[in-house]
Order: C-alpha cells, then structure tokens, then sequence
DNA sequence: GTCGGGCAGACGTCGGATGAATCTATAGTG
DNA sequence: CACTATAGATTCATCCGACGTCTGCCCGAC
C-alpha cells in the first residue's frame, strides 16, 4: 500500500515544511491528483485521512485548506482514541490524569482571576441544582475541570486532559456515583478544589485535586468491576 | 458531509458496542457498502480514515480487521499530531513533559528491576561512545527515556510520552546542544537519572528528571530564538 | 506427508459521469 | 452610485464499473 500513503506523507511534508502554511488552498483535487502521480480516488482518500486529524479543513464547492494546526484540532483526535480503548486500560488513563491534573490545577491557583473563579462557582452552583440529571451533572463536571485546566493558558495541556477525560470515561464514573448516592460527595470534593483555587494556594488545590481524581478512578474501579461481575 | 462520516462513525460505533471486537473482521468492501448504503468509495474512504487511526487492520488481498486496540496503537496518532504543531506550541507541550515525566520517572524508580537497570546503564554507555553523533544521540535518548517510562508498566504513559517527545523535538534540542557543545552536559544529566533509579529513590528521580526536561526546554527556547532571529 | 500450482476472494487503483454547494462576476434596479 | 439577484464557473460529494494485484486455501502430484 503505497501510493494513497505516500499522497498522505506528501501531503504533511508539504505543511510540516512550511510549503503550505496554515490557512493555504490547496491545488483542486484533479490538479493534486496529477501533480503527486495517482487518480483522484486516491488523493480523495488522502486528503480524507487528513481531514479527519482536523490538518486539512474542505469546503464543497470552494477548495480544501490547511488548518490553523492549533493544539485545540491536531489534539482533538485523542479524545476518539481513548473512547475506543478498552475497559482494562481505562485505569491506565485515569492513572495519567491523576499525574497530570492535579500539577495543571495547582499551576491554575496560580494564574486564575476573579472573573473566572465567578465562574467556576457559577458552574458548582449548577452542579449542586443538576442534582442527580446524571447528564447535565457530567457537561458541568467536564465545564468545571476543563475552566481550571484552561486558565493555566497552556492550549495543549488543556487539550490532553480534555481527550483523556472523555465522555464515556466521565459518564461510567458519574454512573456509578448516582446510583450510590455519593453525588454529593464528588461536589464536595469540586467545592474543595474551588476553595483551594480561591486562596490561590497551590499545594491545597494540587491536593484537593488529586483526592478527587482518586475518587473518580476509585469509582470507575468499581463500576468496571459490577460490570465485569454481570459479564 | 455526511455519507461517508457516518459510516465512519457507525463502524466506530461497531466497535465501541462491542459488535466488532478485536481482531474481528469486517465484511468485504462491496458488501459493507451496500449495508450502510453508500458507495464502495465511500467506504474506502471511511475505512481508510480508520486504518490511519490505527483501529483497523487492511490486508490487501485477505479482508479488513479490527486491530488490538492497544493504547500504543491508537495513540500512535498523537505523535503525528505533534510533529504538525507549529513552533510556538512547541513550548506547551515541552511543558506539559515537564508536569508528566519527573511524575513517570518517579514512579519508574520503584518499579524498576535490575536487568532493565543494566539495560539503561548500556544505553548510558551508548551515548557517551556516540559522541557528536547526531542522530544516534537522539536514538539512545529517545530509547533511555522510554526504557525508562516503560517500566511504569503504564502503556497508556508511555505512548502519550513517546508522542509528546516527537522526532523534530528532539531533533531541535539535540542541535542545539551539540551546537553549543553541551552534549556531554546532557548526558551526565541522564547519568544522574540513571543514578537515582538504581538506588531506587524516587524523589531522587522525579528531581533528576525535571532537571533534564527543563535544560531541555532551554535549549529548545534557544533554537527556537535563533531560528526567529534568522527569519 | 510435503510441495507446488491454480483458483477464488478481497483490496488497490483507475477513469469517467453526475449532483450539489460555493464563489464570483455580471446585469439589473432603486 | 449602491445594492440585489441571477447566471456561470469552480470545486467537492458521490456513484458506477472495470481491471490489476495480492493473499489464502484447496487439491493434486510426487
């Protein structure tokens, strides 16, 4: 399989090369076509794959362009990844955003401001009203944490703990939260973190943030077992 | 655009459920296309998209099968993204290694048993016989801290470490040092984590590892100044 | 039992044709 | 002159059919 692959790898050196800078146009698909030596068909696919990794953005009926290459795209496909791994390397993940999260929730204590410290205590607010919606639980859970991670102004690392903690991996956990009745106790744990955020104290939020993602893998250790245990 | 992104979402779909496990093989491309109701190109170009992404396996002339859906495989795509970050994002993810890996090389250190020891010890010595060598430099340094990482015996760790410490990365770094000849500096610094792992201490290690990040990350800054200065 | 050939199945690549969306330039209108 | 609406050109989306090539497997020969 060489042909569509090497259109691939043109493709990204041509960008990684600075030939096509973010935001270029792209020759149209019969012109690429020729010009790297294979049908249509193959650029298609080419150009396809590249799409999906969010480097190349087509318009249907303008032209295909590279993307901004910003951390927010290239990094989006890792959230995909983790959602198709499997149930036994879900702990390795969750042991990674024990490793990561509490560092980048610490590093927040440091930067974060006024405006946006309102705003994580409008966000818990809506936490403690959501009551047991599991679902509108879960999107104030992930606005929670990703406004914390994101205020540390690294793109990238926000990015990375956005696709480790993705949406299935939260919805397990919560799941399992509701149906013992510790909801509660998880939005203790956020109020925790956001009072730690508040006194701009970086080793107590960096604490509080890693008790409660020891409670978040303690709990998908135990729905993982239920549910190993029906299997 | 729809047609062929939701085959691809309902082949992931397929996957997630349970329907297609790993190592199951999908139906041949005419059929799978009349179930999803679309044309073979369009399914090529779906399952091209997940070959690319490392969740299916296409063997030319056999079939088309789910792989392992190993973490070291569907993170594989995060090192591709790296490679595409522009230089100024650079920086982000130097400090995102430098949240996660003195953490890694910490927990290394309890893990680690003689023979993997002994086998960083050869890298070490590897190293230091490379001398202005470039290229092999990058290789044992690329292979020292993943021999390192590895034996977490978190492979989620380790493939998210070896993506975020991409080839042009290093690459970068390692011009830099051996512009300056600082090379030798470098490499006593991996003696030093090498030191600390064998005597098992771990915030020995978590120090020692930081350390060499951050000369890293200096280096990095540099090259990344000279080349703006250039331009 | 082993080796080799041949056959069927499956992906790889190609070329052309048609439809749909977008952009642009033009002509018309107030 | 400014704005709008229409027509055409450009480009991607999708489909269809064909042929080449590789792989796996069965079966016969030795």
């Amino acid at each position: 399989m060489a042909l569509t692959d090497d259109a691939i790898a043109r493709i990204r050196g041509m960008i990684s090369s600075g030939e096509l800078p973010p935001g270029a146009r792209l020759p149209p698909e019969p012109q690429l076509a020729a010009q790297m030596g294979l049908s249509r068909s193959g650029v298609r696919e080419a150009v396809k794959v590249l799409e999906s990794a969010r480097v190349l953005d087509v318009r249907r009926g303008d032209g295909t362009y590279v993307t901004s290459l910003a951390p927010r795209l290239l990094l989006e496909g890792l959230g995909v990844a983790v959602e198709l791994l499997r149930d036994d390397t879900l702990l390795e993940v969750m042991e990674v955003r024990r490793m990561l999260e509490p560092v980048a929730t610490g590093l927040a204590a440091l930067r974060m401001t006024d405006t946006e410290l309102d705003e994580l205590d409008r966000i818990l607010q809506d936490m403690r009203a959501a009551a047991d919606d599991a679902e509108k639980l879960i999107q104030f859970d992930t606005a929670f944490h990703h406004t914390v991670v994101a205020t540390t102004g690294n793109e990238t690392l926000t990015s990375l703990l956005d696709g480790l903690s993705g949406r299935t991996l939260r919805a397990r956990v919560w799941r399992g939260l509701i149906e013992a009745n510790a909801a509660h106790k998880t939005i203790d744990e956020h109020q925790a973190i956001y009072l730690a955020l508040r006194s701009r104290d970086q080793l107590l939020a960096q604490a509080t943030a890693l008790m409660h993602v020891n409670t978040s893998e303690a709990w998908l250790r135990t729905v993982l077992a239920a549910q190993a245990g029906d299997a």
